[in-house]
RNA sequence: GGCCCGGUGGCUCAGCUGGUUAGAGCGCCGCCCUGUCACGGCGGAGGUCGUGGGUUCGAACCCCAUCCGGGUCGCCA
């Protein structure tokens, strides 16, 4: 009987395993995909590319078994060669090559030119073929950096004592009025797809106290704008037994510590590959949306013209204004009109027209709505009633609250939104790795 | 969905008030080059100008329709 015990020791070695040393005058084997090659003739560089990096390779006439013609750029390859310490390779070493094995050709040259700087393409061509423009060194630090992003939610959230759950995406009803919704059929009987995972999560805290959830959300809004997309991940967290709506900004502005710090740490690459200088998050002003409003229309010379929301341009002015006044990214914009904010907000108790919520602004753009929920059953009741809502098919939620619950709140984060930002880029299908948009199903 | 802008080799673009063989850079193919790192040099292939109709002696260019894309507004993360 044969078993298999785990991972396979491998014979290859990586970029990482090399550069830290002991391996110099000796003979490795490594694979990859053969990024570019520069041919100078006699000599030769074959650049690797692996997940760790790209990798020097030098390919000498009559030292390495091969004929050079027949490499092309995306092979798949398993080299040999000896490692050396070579001040004029990028890495400060390089693999002298004695041997290439090739495992597998590509059938055609590549559409687009991946292995140069910049791709130097449109959005649109780059999206069509995310495969493969993906592999440009760029394009997928992006992803690296989201993944920085994930872990840290995660990761932080996990110190302060939350719990990780998954709740379902097909369900039976919408959680919030507003956005359209994605309408499916589940054996014959009318479903949805979630557009937030809000009742489940509330209904979460009455089981684990704080939980966080990270997953798909989707929105059938027809629109077409730079900032959004119809399924983004949601990253979520509720928690209870909060003494203010303040305590779940103060958790917002750890994670953003926390995370700013991890990707300075381990992603010090990626951040270098695409020049980014991370924000500063040791405070965040916060201001009340009325006074917000006031201040940018004073400032700017801008007309309000809708009270109750905040325009995309006046977003931008809250943004600009923060970061000339007080040298911050990020603001909290809080009290924001109970007209706007679904029915399970907490309206304040000191004003009734707005509500104990907030939205973060990370350079002028919305990327977390967040703030304290109703968790008196009666004061549920009357608010639904208030709003002229029917409570039919809501029973499951509003059990959490006939049953007892903790005073709490919690936020909602674009993950999306926020990689957007964070690199600067100026849509947010670029921070998406398969984007679905108004017209965009594939790939 | 409303408004504005755009579709020209594989990619990114230029192409004047309509005029005869539609250009460039990158990529690709061939040759040359021992140190490249956006390698360089020489040569070459590759385009029914989004699609359909119209105006005209003549359309990439003007008109209409249509499809696709970009931006913006409403709404949102």
């Amino acid at each position: 009987m044969e078993f298999i015990t785990g991972v396979k020791q491998k014979e290859t070695v990586g970029i990482k395993q090399i550069a830290e040393g002991g391996m110099v005058g000796k003979t490795v084997k490594v694979n990859g995909a053969v990024h570019t090659i520069r041919d100078m003739g006699e000599v030769a560089f074959i650049i690797l590319r692996k997940s760790e990096g790209l990798m020097q390779c030098v390919y000498e006439e009559g030292k390495t078994e091969f004929d050079l013609k027949e490499l092309k750029e995306e092979a798949a390859v398993e080299v040999e060669g000896v490692v050396a310490l070579e001040e004029r390779a990028p890495q400060g070493f390089e693999l002298r090559l004695t041997k290439i094995r090739v495992l597998s050709e590509p059938a055609e040259v590549l559409p687009l030119a991946i292995s140069k700087w910049k791709l130097n393409t449109s959005l649109e061509t780059k999206l069509s073929l995310r495969p493969v423009s993906l592999r440009n060194v760029r394009e997928r630090a992006k992803f690296k950096i989201q993944e920085g992003i994930v872990r840290g939610f995660r990761d932080y959230l996990f110190t302060q004592g939350f719990t990780e759950v998954r709740t379902p995406k097909i369900t039976a009803k919408g959680a919030e009025g507003g956005a359209n919704i994605f309408k499916l059929d589940y054996f014959g009987k009318k479903a949805v797809l979630a557009q937030s995972p809000q009742f489940y999560k509330q209904m979460m805290v009455g089981v684990y106290d704080r939980v966080i959830e990270v997953g798909p959300v989707f929105r059938a809004e027809k629109h077409n704008t730079t900032r959004h997309l119809n399924e983004y991940t949601g990253l979520d967290f509720e928690m209870g037994y909060i003494d203010s709506f303040e305590d779940i900004m103060a958790m917002e502005t750890g994670f953003l510590q926390y995370t700013m710090a991890l990707l300075e740490k381990e992603y010090e690459k990626e951040l270098k590959l695409l020049d980014i200088t991370l924000p500063k998050v040791n405070e965040i002003p916060q201001v009340r949306f009325d006074k917000a409003k006031e201040l940018v229309s004073e400032k700017y010379n801008r007309k309000i013209r809708n009270p109750y929301d905040l325009e995309p341009e006046e977003e931008i002015l809250i943004g600009r204004y923060f970061k000339e006044e007080f040298d911050s990214d990020f603001v909290f914009v809080t009290h924001y009109p109970s007209k706007k904010r679904p029915f399970y907000a907490m309206d304040d108790p000191a004003d009734s027209r707005f509500t104990l919520s907030f939205d973060l602004l990370f350079k002028g753009m919305e990327i977390t709505t967040g703030g304290q929920r109703i968790h008196d059953y009666q004061m549920l009741l009357d608010k639904i009633a208030a709003r002229g809502m029917e409570t039919e098919g809501m029973e499951p939620y509003l059990m959490i609250f006939k049953y007892g619950m903790p005073p709490h709140g919690g936020l909602g984060i674009g993950l999306e939104r926020l990689t957007m930002r964070l690199l600067d880029e100026q849509n947010v299908r670029e921070t998406a790795l398969f984007p679905r948009d108004l017209n965009r199903l594939e790939p």
